[in-house]
DNA sequence: ATTTGAAAATTGGTTAACCAAAATATAATA
DNA sequence: TATTATATTTTGGTTAACCAATTTTCAAAT
């Protein structure tokens, strides 16, 4: 069987809402400061009517965000970032919305054009050659007439990574798949995109070689105009 | 008891990682492509002799970036990204190095300088609202000569929300916490350079009441500047 | 040969019992 | 009274049994 997702708000996100808006009452009302330790694991879940993984999963999704903290028997912490970030922190967390096409570009581009610019600054002499070896996998594959998505975006990876900025190289990566699906999906790129691609893609391999920051955003900009028309044109 | 954390790559992360190369080396193996099904999660776990619920960690991390999709009932499936891009993500998916300060803070310039444009061109006069009460709650806080690095942070949020782009906003979120608690830590923020803070604030707050994005970027830059230098000069 | 339908097996998700480390309470000692 | 040693309780994490939805199997009917 193949896959047909359609993930929509699932039940156990809104329930896991509520849990998180309880646990931010929980906070107020008992006036918890950073460093305090938020009841146990059962307790809350007693409280609340829930399972004990209910409030797991939550506590889990509030410690991505950094606003708790689980020490292995010991307890549940309320991270360092005081009350009232806490709450507008929450406010936000409950209200963040689906990421669109839109945004999701936008916000590529504006990450591209910063990390080739750094990448052409700090590329180290392997890191040349992961960008290097990306463009020849790209030529390669665009020549043999195939699809050549995903090697263009690990073109923009090795890119990322090189500009030695840890955290614009983790979201890239969480941007990268949805960008694969939906540049799929909506058919983005075509035989003669991909030509054109492999021009655009060896100058601003050239412009990182030769540590040109400025010519390399140029040349990223000039690559992005294209994709960007084509995305919104359609 | 209270908090003091220091977080270190556990060996719950690195067995996570063991796990998520081997489900890489057998994707690879059984040349399993896009939409195709992964063995249930009780033959991983005997396949590689851990337990049901070490792979269920390590397939949700790789559904967090995309890589794999989970179907209650049916099964773990390879998502629509191809086995040459998950590849490489993978790759830097088990590469990816802590975040650092400087990291965080020149992603953040760049975000903010992004948004603040964004919120000027497509404030709604809610958001224009909520950024108000933001400021004027900073604003009130310093002046009370107490420590205002929360109400300072959750303005800037407001921004983000405001700038109308649901990724770069989930982006703020993500490193704001980590934001304050260094800046804490570093003690960034002083009496003096908060009340120098209300300036820039209200002058950026201005900008986007006005719908001038340059003149708000301006007023952002001038802002993080400040930041910037105390930040790198210490 | 094809279709249908019910039974059996398989699936990810859930629950509750269990674990070892940590925190706390208690008792023994100085 | 203060301090140390020990037993008990509490903690988040782990494990294994369980659940309901889904998929597969396979024989009966057309």
């Amino acid at each position: 069987m193949k896959l047909e997702a359609a993930k929509s708000f699932s039940d156990s996100t809104s329930l896991q809402n509520v849990i998180i808006e309880k646990i931010r009452e929980l906070i107020n009302y008992k006036n918890l400061e950073p460093g305090d330790k938020l009841p146990s694991e059962r307790m809350l879940a007693e409280k609340f009517a829930v399972t004990r993984s209910n409030i797991r999963d939550a506590i889990q999704q509030l410690e991505f965000y950094g606003i708790l903290q689980s020490i292995p028997q010991s307890g549940t912490f309320v991270a360092n970032i005081g009350v009232i970030a806490m709450n507008g922190m929450i406010d936000e967390i409950l209200g963040l919305e689906e990421q669109d096409f839109k945004s999701l570009v936008e916000t590529r581009i504006l990450l591209e054009l910063k990390t080739v610019k750094l990448a052409s600054l700090r590329r180290t002499e392997s890191d040349l050659k992961r960008i290097k070896d990306a463009l020849d996998a790209y030529e390669r594959t665009v020549k043999s007439g195939e699809d050549a998505v995903q090697e263009d975006l690990l073109f923009h990876l090795a890119i990322a990574k090189a500009s030695g900025n840890s955290t614009i190289n983790t979201f890239m990566l969480t941007i990268t798949p949805q960008i694969i699906m939906d540049f799929e999906k909506y058919h983005v790129c075509d035989k003669r995109m991909s030509m054109l691609g492999i021009k655009e893609h060896t100058e601003i391999y050239e412009a990182i070689k030769t540590q040109n920051p400025a010519l390399a955003k140029q040349k990223m900009k000039e690559h992005f105009s294209v994709l960007y028309q084509y995305c919104y044109n359609k």
